[in-house]
DNA sequence: CGCTCGTTTTAAAGCGCTTTAAGTTACGAT
DNA sequence: ATCGTAACTTAAAGCGCTTTAAAACGAGCG
């Protein structure tokens, strides 16, 4: 049970070190001014209390409050790396963070909200889904940085890798591989998947493979990329049978107008990809030796040796630093012209894409350390 | 870029509408007092000026914060759970959260600091690391619940669940299937899987099955899933072959000096049955045909559609509110012994467990809906 | 020595809101 | 009319820290 004993204020300290306040505000901020005497005086005294500044009060009286404001989604665990990052990149540059997450009963306006009221400097709003007409209007008040997300509002900041490119990479190292029948389990309506699969058919076309061009619907999560297994041309049975499934009996007409089996998809994501990997791995289809697969987002899950999935990372960490470097180059730069950064992406090669036709070798090209 | 037109203060707004400062306070924050005619005209003038309170200096004013400060690891999509419903507990009680997470170079202590700046009122740790004895001396200077974690520190207030009990909850389900063997793949060392495992012994021993009872090493994750496969007597290749392995050709010696093979496994987390789920299914062994197999936490990966894997949940929702509930008690209720409260588990029944023995028929007992 | 200048220290004025105690008003009761 | 009281309203005192403007103190110099 606290006994709150009056934790210590300011006034407490400098009494003790036998100076003034002022003297020691400056001091514990290592302001330059006191003289050494005085420094350690206060320091000393500040120590034997138990010193701790009240930040309410600091924020109050200082003009700035040095905090950033980030919403996420919790059940991201991009957006959990990226928070990761953020933090060590705003401590790094001396600002703070508060994180507002957004559920299933707190939707994305709220979280922001919420960031206001604790007077944050600036908005980093990773994968933001407000409409930009939104996004603008706020930008007129505060700060914002969309993370993650193209966003054609007048006045943000946006920090997002060249998914386009991403997808593209993907391809090349499947076409490296030898695969020429390439499919792209496309994800959820939105600018992300839009440009995403903008790269896939672009990189099939430059390849010479406009042909063999096949985009399925599928969506963001596991389910998703499961279900987009069945509208794939590989010869699956309609409703999935648990256990020991016959093994591919060898390609079978498909109701997607193309005949020809892909020998490797591409997916939107990890989870879709996640969906679509525990699917045909059910149903007897061995990846990579029958069929490679690439994610998207070198997520935490692609990682896992069970998993050992091949993905394109995005770089949190880079896009986290570019972030809070957006940020502070408005608060403490005077930046007001909107930026727009672009970070290449890099394609992460695991377990799940191997050559063509190829049923004992695993993986191919560089693999990660 | 924000013009910062200075934002609108309470005194603008008191002012517009031809009242003291006092009043306008009083009105905005819905207390007793100001008549009808001066409440309309307050809340009028606030929202032509789009007021809003500088919550810094609220906090400051009063004596209260009306905060809460939660540390989570980011990277736990049950404390990712847990927090939704934080949220929405406290936002009932007029409480309002931050969140403070830990990652790989922020550890717990960190997190803290981080949140007593913030002045909260009290601490509620998700899975808190920290030493009983330094849980006890936080709990000197502040409120502290403990969430989902045994602790024995004194003053700190404990919301868990029974694991003991919800491993007893699957032991009996496979039980009632028919199942003798039941394994146990264990957790990383610390409080959370000794009660796990005493649960698995209890019950086993209650039930009869004293004899039958194997724990093998395990992890909390999905490697450690992974690997404990190869440790149970399965009849599993060394080395996992991927892909197109054989079928289980029957029981064989295993290592672990016990030679039959057990029908059913719990694991110590969902992570963990996850990896299991994954290698055995590799190796051609079927689940929930061969072997029926358990996880904990019913985490959001559980409920997958693809997954589906029969678990025990620590109902969130329930811990979540009984959390902010102890600190509200503390706080408002001027409770100062200390509580723990343990919670019922629940068991969700799904896909991977099935009669013993039965090769076509999945599932048993009480479906979710 | 008296004066100027640079360095160190501090008194005091806030930051924007809450709250207490005192002040008004209005009105029915005496 | 007069008083008491209930119902509002408000002046003013902080909350704990930062910061500005001015004071204090020496040192250096003519």
């Amino acid at each position: 049970m606290p006994s709150r004993p009056a934790r210590p204020r300011l006034e407490d300290v400098a009494s003790r070190a036998g100076v003034s306040t002022a003297s020691a505000s400056l001091v514990l901020r290592g302001r330059p001014g006191p003289g050494a005497a005085t420094r350690e005086a206060v320091l000393d005294a500040a120590r034997e209390l138990g010193y701790r500044a009240d930040r309410t009060a600091s924020l109050l009286a200082r003009r700035r409050t040095q905090l950033l404001g980030v919403t996420m989604d919790v059940s991201s665990t991009f957006h959990a790396e990226l928070l990761e990052d953020l933090q060590a990149a705003a401590d790094e540059r001396g600002y703070d963070i508060v994180v507002s997450p957004q559920t299933r009963t707190r939707d994305e306006r709220r979280a922001i909200e919420s960031l206001l009221d604790f007077r944050c400097e600036a908005l980093l709003l990773l994968g933001p889904r407000l409409p930009d007409a939104e996004l603008a209007a706020l930008a007129e008040e505060q700060h914002v940085v969309a993370v993650g997300r193209r966003a054609r509002a007048t006045g943000v900041d946006v920090v997002r890798a060249a998914d386009d490119a991403g997808v593209g990479l993907a391809v090349e190292h499947l076409v490296g591989l030898g695969h020429r029948d390439i499919a792209f389990v496309d994800g959820p309506r939105g600018p992300i998947a839009t440009l995403r699969r903008q790269g896939y058919r672009r990189a099939m076309k430059r390849l010479g493979l406009a042909d063999e061009m096949l985009v399925v619907d599928g969506g963001g999560d596991e389910e998703s990329g499961a279900s987009a297994a069945a509208a794939l041309p590989l010869a699956l049975p309609p409703e999935p049978s648990r256990g020991h499934a016959a093994p591919l009996s060898g390609p079978r007409k498909a109701t997607s107008g193309r005949s020809r089996m892909p020998s490797a998809v591409v997916a939107f994501n990890d989870r879709a990809a996640l969906g679509l990997l525990d699917r045909l791995r059910r149903n007897g289809v061995d990846v990579p030796g029958d069929v490679s697969v690439v994610g998207y987002d070198d997520s935490f899950i692609a990682r896992l040796a069970t998993v050992d999935l091949t993905s394109v990372s995005q770089i949190p960490e880079a896009m986290a630093t570019a972030a809070v470097e957006a940020a502070t180059q408005r608060l403490d730069e005077g930046r007001t012209e909107p930026i727009e950064l672009v970070l290449e992406p890099q394609l992460v090669v695991r377990g799940t894409t191997a050559p063509r036709g190829d049923r004992t070798t695993r993986g191919g090209g560089i693999r990660e350390p």
